[in-house]
DNA sequence: CCCCCCCC
């Protein structure tokens, strides 16, 4: 269609509306609107009077009076008003329709589609322009119930996202609706849903492939719907480990793989100076690479890593943190032993040979200290460089004797709570009280914080080691030394050592 | 009306 005008009508707030008059070289009409996310044509100057244009997207909406307005969802300007020079033919008005003056963008939203009929569409064909709808999608992703606070005011809400044949979209719950929705939204079921509210989705926020996403209100419904034929089953994409060495960072990427191993849940606080439960589990599949994963939160805390389940995350990101790594997001889905194929076929190889295989991890960590990621210095190059003295922590590996040990209060009694470490204060009535906890306890358990110097052929460096280092460098637990010091024979582990042997154990 | 995705 060729455009013979365009001008900007009156609207309240929001984003300029444009309206155009279009013409198929027999008829004009101008009940045209353009949808605001096509509002860069007009304003670059693209879409002006006498260009021809594809109109490839349009919705049609009629309004209480029966007037029909059709709203342009994508359009591509074919040729420019320059290149064209004048009108096509010689186009007469379409109807009477065409003349009223459309004053005011609201009737369309308020009065839009008198037809009540809900007609199931679909997610692609949803829209702000029109709210007559019902979708039939199934569930892929349900968040927990989040507390919001901040100037704007305070509430909760819940989101989860929907797939159908046609496409994705997230959806918003806030207080009344997540009393009235959060228990009936299932993962994996389909539901019947009517009377959202669309709007444009903040890209930024999210990985959903829609432009749009919904809110629910007090007049929205969802309905379980018992036939979930012709809705597909949440897909995922899986992309075999090893490939993941390819793949970009921040990357968001479906993995499967056997949870070979995984550590303990532990809090960190985040920079934010927000506390947070966090666990690394660490995948392998057939292709006999591994990768950690981290589990955040509730996630983390409820993992159970017991008979190597298979676990399967879909919208994880990428990290080069130790080379390779993955983070579960918000967004992202875990599925311990999914009910998939390719579960199956991962179990099968993990329990016949895979268990056993010589397997690599794309993920590095320090303790594992492969070659190729050590920070070799020689203790002059410590001074030198003056390692340390940034903001950040820096880590090196050298090869030093050790010359002297500072075994006076290497041991000392510290608090028994899980992670705190610190020293206790003997109350002397039978109770040590921790700082840091401010409580007392009946007990406490010993720990090492040992101070020594290592030397090699051009210096020689003070370092510490503390618990786990020290035991290695002593080759006893503190638990061994404690009861040691206590029955007097403390002094017997503290003569010298061959540097041979030292030299063999790990100084890092 | 949220929008947090963290840590080494």
């Amino acid at each position: 269609m060729q455009l013979l005008n365009i001008r900007q009508i009156p609207s309240a707030a929001g984003p300029p509306r444009y309206r155009l008059m279009m013409s198929d070289g027999q008829h004009s009409w101008s009940s045209f609107l353009l949808a605001t996310q096509l509002n860069h044509l007009p304003e670059d100057n693209l879409l002006v009077p006498n260009c021809v244009c594809k109109v490839k997207k349009t919705v049609t909406n009629t309004l209480s009076d029966g007037r029909t307005v059709v709203i342009v969802m994508d359009m591509d300007v074919l040729q420019s008003a320059d290149e064209i020079g004048g009108k096509i033919g010689n186009p007469t008005p379409y109807d009477k329709d065409g003349m009223v003056v459309l004053n005011c963008v609201h009737r369309v939203k308020k009065h839009s589609s008198p037809d009540s009929s809900t007609k199931v569409i679909s997610i692609a064909q949803l829209n702000p322009y029109q709210s007559k709808w019902t979708i039939r999608a199934r569930v892929t992703n349900k968040s927990s119930i989040r507390n919001w606070s901040n100037s704007k005011g305070e509430g909760k809400l819940f989101s989860f996202e929907i797939l159908d044949e046609s496409g994705e979209i997230r959806i918003t719950a806030f207080n009344k609706e997540v009393d009235k929705f959060y228990t009936l939204v299932e993962q994996g079921k389909v539901y019947y849903i009517t009377k959202g509210t669309l709007k444009a989705a903040n890209k930024q926020y999210t990985t959903v492939k829609n432009d749009y996403e919904m809110t629910l209100h007090a007049h929205s419904s969802i309905v379980p719907c018992d036939d979930g034929q012709g809705i597909p089953a949440v897909h995922c994409d899986f992309v075999p480990i090893a490939e993941l060495e390819n793949r970009d960072k921040d990357a968001i990427i479906d993995v499967i793989g056997v949870c070979k191993s995984a550590d303990d849940v532990s809090r960190i606080t985040t920079k934010t100076s927000r506390e947070v439960s966090k666990r690394a589990l660490n995948l392998i599949d057939t292709t006999g690479k591994e990768v950690a994963v981290t589990l955040w939160g509730e996630e983390a805390e409820k993992f159970d890593a017991s008979g190597q389940p298979v676990v399967a995350v879909k919208g994880a990101r990428l990290s080069d943190f130790g080379g390779r790594s993955l983070s579960a997001l918000f967004s992202s889905t875990v599925m311990v032993n999914p009910d998939i194929p390719e579960a199956f076929r991962l179990r099968a190889w993990f329990d016949r040979e895979g268990y056993a295989a010589n397997s690599q991890s794309l993920t590095e960590t320090r303790s594992m200290g492969s070659g190729a990621r050590m920070n070799w210095k020689a203790l002059s190059d410590i001074k030198d460089e003056e390692m340390g003295h940034g903001e950040k922590a820096e880590y090196f590996s050298c090869v030093a004797t050790v010359v002297y040990t500072r075994k006076e209060n290497c041991l000392y009694p510290a608090c028994p709570s899980a992670d705190c470490n610190k020293k206790v204060i003997d109350q002397n009535n039978g109770l040590y009280r921790c700082e840091k906890c401010n409580r007392e306890y009946p007990n406490f358990k010993y720990r090492l914080l040992l101070s020594a110097n290592l030397a090699d052929f051009g210096d020689n460096q003070w370092v510490t080691f503390f618990q786990e280092t020290a035991e290695v460098l002593l080759g006893q637990s503190a638990e061994t030394l404690g009861e040691l010091r206590e029955t007097g024979q403390f002094h017997n582990l503290t003569g010298k050592w061959e540097p041979a042997t030292v030299n063999r154990r790990k100084l890092c």
